[in-house]
DNA sequence: GTATTGATCAATACACTGTATCATCGAGGG
DNA sequence: CCCTCGATGATACAGTGTATTGATCAATAC
């Protein structure tokens, strides 16, 4: 059986707060975050199905088993690993912005992470994000918006918070789900829909969907940046009209 | 190699125009909405982890090989399994309704998806959505959405609906892990946050986290359905914001 | 100083996955 | 009647996460 270690009971004990295993210096100082971080190199490079166990444990010279001393399971990983980035991304200080420009720069720290380690876009959201850092990031976030001029209340703050979240999840995930398709196929979405692919050419040319033809001749297909920015800016003004209704 | 017929090259042929395999009847007339069906059916009960390829062949009386007359990988047969909902949430009839409650019911329409099938969180915004269900479904939102009163340009329906369909993506994503996270721990989130949950009590403990001590304590937690409603009609409010400094 | 214990790590093993290859077999055409 | 061809099932392979087993080695007890 395991090392436990509780405070009352027999509890589950989430990683987090698990002892980290004491290492012995002989065949070579693993830690867990040498593990996290030989695991996010190979996601980094390869994508999530490059991060194995046994890929993992190979990249320090330890076998598979190995890891189990210091991570129960695979899942405990991508959580560390999820929770490794959000260190990354979590503001230095909780500096007094307005509230606007305090959700629009959690949005983008977090895009630009998503952008760094595009596996990130298949793990936010498909787990719970409980690591400290994971927390660390949400009360910086939300004691920022609380001492925010204009959110009265804590349920105004977690509306708005929650809002922008969602928005910038599921943004980021069809962002980088259409930068993989397009690296896959070798050119822009655009490229690709206008004319090149003979599969949407058919589709378009049953004439079944005219407005889909009509978008992809007329509609300007702006850069990523300012699509996501502008869907952002939609979101705060959102927040805004219900924040003045509410004060009033 | 497998039969290809296609208009010029030798082009990928992508499985949604792909002909079906004539099915000679003497073992048991299989076809690819039966796997997609038994496929789903599978993943309703027991989530996507129950779906391989032995399992659903297993459900139709089948050798694992078998499938691959019919798709010829499984990503192509979560593709379908997507496509097989979209089929569901299609709007039956271009409804001259205003662009807000068009795209509110968007919004609710893939909700009520996700909630029946709640593997499509994990396949939603994880592969592009070409399939001619998908297709259909993006051809009718946007048509609706073009001929309501208030979008002139064809690029405000596309910032609209892309706006609101990262939003709902987003959403849905929490939302199903949350529930998930219910089931799995026998008890709501808020029960589970506020004190039953050691490791969250000695997260508390610590100090750090003092605004989201705050928040646990006296934040409300309102149910799921009002918090994606709140959420999406700030989305909505956003577009109606952004759309009448346009007109003016 | 020696014996015992206890932890830690490598090796093996198992159940399972997606998929390639190959032998079989049965219907259709000459 | 034979022959071919295409679908099918069996087998196989590489790879996965993880349980179990044995060996090895440090710390402790005597």
């Amino acid at each position: 059986m395991a090392a436990r270690r509780n405070t009352t009971e027999d509890e589950p004990a989430l990683i987090w707060e698990r002892p980290e295993p004491p290492h012995r210096p002989v065949p070579s100082p693993l830690s867990r975050a040498r593990i996290v971080r030989a695991a996010i190199d190979l996601a980094d490079t390869g994508g999530l199905d490059e991060v194995s166990l046994r890929k993992v444990a190979a990249t320090l010279d330890a076998g598979p088993m190995r890891l189990y001393g210091y991570v129960a399971t695979k899942d405990e990983l991508l959580d560390l690993m999820v929770d490794a980035v959000y260190a990354e991304i979590t503001p230095p200080e909780p500096t007094g912005e307005d509230w606007r420009t305090a959700l629009r720069s959690l949005a983008h720290r977090t895009r630009q992470a998503a952008l760094r380690h595009e596996w990130l876009a298949d793990l936010l959201g498909g787990r719970p994000h409980i690591g400290p850092n994971a927390l660390a990031h949400l009360e910086a976030t939300m004691s920022a918006l609380d001492a925010a001029p204009g959110f009265n209340d804590i349920d105004t703050v977690m509306r708005a918070a929650g809002t922008v979240h969602a928005y910038t999840l599921g943004a980021l995930r069809t962002e980088i789900t259409g930068r993989r398709a397009e690296r896959a196929s070798g050119m822009t979405e655009q490229q690709w829909q206008t004319a090149s692919s003979p599969y949407f050419a058919r589709m378009l040319a049953t004439g079944r969907y005219p407005t889909l033809a009509k978008i992809m001749h007329e509609a300007a297909h702006p850069d990523t940046d300012t699509t996501f920015d502008t869907g952002l800016d939609c979101v705060l003004d959102g927040i805004a009209t219900r924040l003045g209704s509410e004060c009033r």
